[in-house]
DNA sequence: TCTTTAATTTAAGCAAACTTAAACTATTAG
DNA sequence: CTAATAGTTTAAGTTTGCTTAAATTAAAGA
């Protein structure tokens, strides 16, 4: 296992890396809060452990083994979430930052057992996919953000963005859960904002909210 | 939260003090498997914050602020090793390991969550007390190692010694658990091992093992 | 193409937590 | 009471992961 640092690096570039699986040292360094000069001491030190590919002012990626590697360390992440939402019962908007920490200091085993004890969850309180002992990840049917929900239309809740707690509290407070149908009874024209009717009670969500949580057509 | 570092010194401390509150920097090092040096280094920061007192070539106590910190950290660690062994099912002789690295990071939300999931128990799954939100430790009935039990006399297991993981697999394997309860049928003087009756089996422990075994008389 | 700007790397330096080796104190034995 | 020894601290140096400021390279616009 190595150290919290080198994780950090490996599941932020992981996380944020383009189409193409390339990152520019400017958002690891805005996504861990440190300066860009770091970034480049450390990624130099990555590429040599073989974790990454590295050519300076060219591009950085992960390598085979640090791509398998960062699967591993988001599959703790997210194992970590399950349980604490569906065993411990902390609210979705909290176990993301509990997490964040968990992940660098549990064995395999414990991750292994408490896999088990989810019964080999496919998808994680926000609705991420695990991926499993293999970093096989879980395919899932297209979905797209509410905003894009036709009026008239009923729609299921499949994913909702995970790195905002406030929005993960809001949405949560107006009953909307992961699963959740969602009727779109009106489109307000003037800010994008939804009128929709979501476990019999109807309200009101603003588009930016709305943009941040994904769909599916309810069948 | 203070960083895992100064943990684990306080830690160490609170745990191995002697009657009178006190440790030796040697011990300390060699707990923490550094040098002695590195011991003075870090001894002189703890001081410096508040959290030890520390005068050189004499002594090394805990201040009122470094025992409170110290026993908010054992009350961490317990509980992680009771909620791994109640609730994820982790055998006694691996909990231990475990929690002493999530005893770094779970907030104080989550511990106390998990002790209310546990029902605000006394004990952890080695008989060690396990302090409240208050710092107070639970006081329990008079115990004594097995070795210093009478023949012909029943007495019921209340504390094993948590520091020997393949200890506790064997007396795990033996059929003893916390609570269990020993029928000791003889001791042999030649080499002080005891032939004991558990759970309805009959079986002979060695002076070792039977040294870390603290039990008191069966009501 | 030349110049401006933005992104990235290099240089120099710092703090934390270690190391080994040398110097110092305290304790204990003769 | 002195000398040997055990325990502890100081000195000097290392590694890791960071900082700011300066230099370099790449990209974009005129
Ligand atoms: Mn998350
Ligand atoms: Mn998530
Ligand atoms: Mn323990
Ligand atoms: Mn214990």
């Amino acid at each position: 296992m190595k150290n919290v640092s080198t994780e950090d690096y490996l599941s932020v570039i992981y996380k944020n890396q383009n189409e193409a699986g390339e990152i520019k040292s400017n958002l690891i360094a805005d996504k861990l809060s440190i300066s860009n000069a770091a970034v480049t001491d450390m990624v130099k030190k990555l590429s040599k452990e073989g974790l990454i590919n590295y050519t300076p002012y060219k591009g950085i990626s992960l390598t085979q083994e640090g791509d398998s590697y960062a699967k591993a360390l988001v599959r703790r992440h997210r194992i970590w979430e399950l349980f604490l939402f569906q065993i411990v019962g902390l609210p979705w908007e909290k176990v993301h930052d509990e997490a964040e920490k968990l992940e660098h200091c549990a064995s395999d085993e414990l991750i292994n057992r408490m896999e088990e004890m989810l019964n080999f969850p496919e998808f994680d309180p926000h609705g991420d996919p695990i991926p499993d002992k293999n970093g096989r990840i879980p395919k899932r049917p297209n979905h797209f953000p509410l905003t894009k929900a036709d009026v008239g239309a009923i729609v299921s809740v499949q994913r909702v963005n995970d790195s905002d707690n406030q929005f993960l509290a809001h949405i949560s407070n107006l009953g909307i859960d992961l699963r959740s149908e969602i009727f779109v009874k009106e489109v307000i024209s003037y800010d994008g904002s939804m009128v929709v009717e979501c476990n019999g009670r109807t309200f009101t969500i603003s588009q930016k909210a709305a943009s941040n949580i994904f769909v599916e057509k309810a069948g």
